[in-house]
DNA sequence: CCAAACTAGATGCATTTGCATCTATCGCAC
DNA sequence: GTGCGATAGATGCAAATGCATCTAGTTTGG
């Protein structure tokens, strides 16, 4: 909050080289965000139903995955925190879970006595790899049926501009 | 699960007319989902955030909005269940709690005794609308800086595309 | 017409979540 | 250095969620 805009009043237009925001584009960008919003809930539905996730919920999963993916193989809560539409404490919590089945594993943070390192454990890299396999496949099987390679590319870009243009 | 093909195993390169699925085509597939998710995420978090929420969790104005845009007015509880990732219990007591609040309305559905459908009452249709104004608004803050007209546009046609052609 | 299988929704109960708060460390001003 | 606000996580507790199950109405097969 160090804008000089008035904070939750950016005035119209704002981002857009010396535009105007018409009732057109508010309703462009409303109906484009339900439709993307309405496809996660959909294909995430279907994942949540596969077997893959028996083993594991996927909030669960999904921060195995973000270890598994880093590079230095270990993160802030706080960062993984940023991944993950979950409040701090619960993924304090979800943390404890996994940690008590020996998936991950805390260490304080050298350079800060505040943070926690978290790191896969060799059971957790193993479940993450193993669950990994058959969620891939899962989406391959969702995904690939409806949309061409192009399309997916395209799809890709325009999410991970938009991620990458967010406030923040 | 009525299918010929073996449950959870479909033949590789399913609904590709001839096309066999390489290694490529399945890791595109998983960083496109990844992506949406990641950037679904990104978007909800932000949203939640905002003042707009703070009436109403989000869950559940996103059955008032249901509500609304029906063009009935009213929807069987079944219907709306698939439009939102919440099982079928939790999404009955939500609307025990809707309904404690008298932001809705159960009726016994006609031509079906098991059926309970679901309306909006004054009181909901005006909260939705209210919360709807600025949410919409939150909203268009956030994707008009990121994304052009015609990517929103071109957003909007992949993921609706998506949702139409994933099974059932 | 009846019984068995199925579907819509509600409910008991254990688990998970979030809010508010607490503790500990950090960083900055003085 | 000392004090003070800010940040990283943990925890108490109430509320929300999901799974399994229950009830009731519907459909199907004989």
């Amino acid at each position: 909050m160090s804008s000089p805009a008035p904070a939750g009043k950016a005035p119209a237009g704002a981002g857009r080289p010396g535009g105007s925001v018409s009732g057109k584009d508010v309703r462009l960008a409303a109906e484009t965000w339900e439709s993307l919003f309405r496809s996660q809930v959909a294909v995430m539905r279907r994942l949540q139903a596969g077997p893959a996730f028996k083993k594991l919920p996927v909030n669960e999963y999904d921060v195995l995955f973000t270890l598994a993916r880093c590079p230095t193989g270990k993160l802030r809560l706080n960062e993984i925190n940023d991944h993950v539409l979950l409040s701090q404490s619960s993924l304090s919590r979800l943390v404890d879970r996994l940690e008590k089945r020996g998936l991950v594993e805390r260490s304080t943070a050298p350079e800060d006595g505040r943070g926690i390192l978290l790191g896969l454990t060799e059971a957790g890299l193993e479940l993450q790899k193993d669950i990994g396999r058959e969620h891939v496949r899962d989406i391959a099987e969702l995904l690939l049926p409806a949309l061409t390679a192009a399309e997916q590319q395209e799809l890709m870009r325009l999410t991970e501009k938009l991620r990458a243009k967010l406030p923040d």
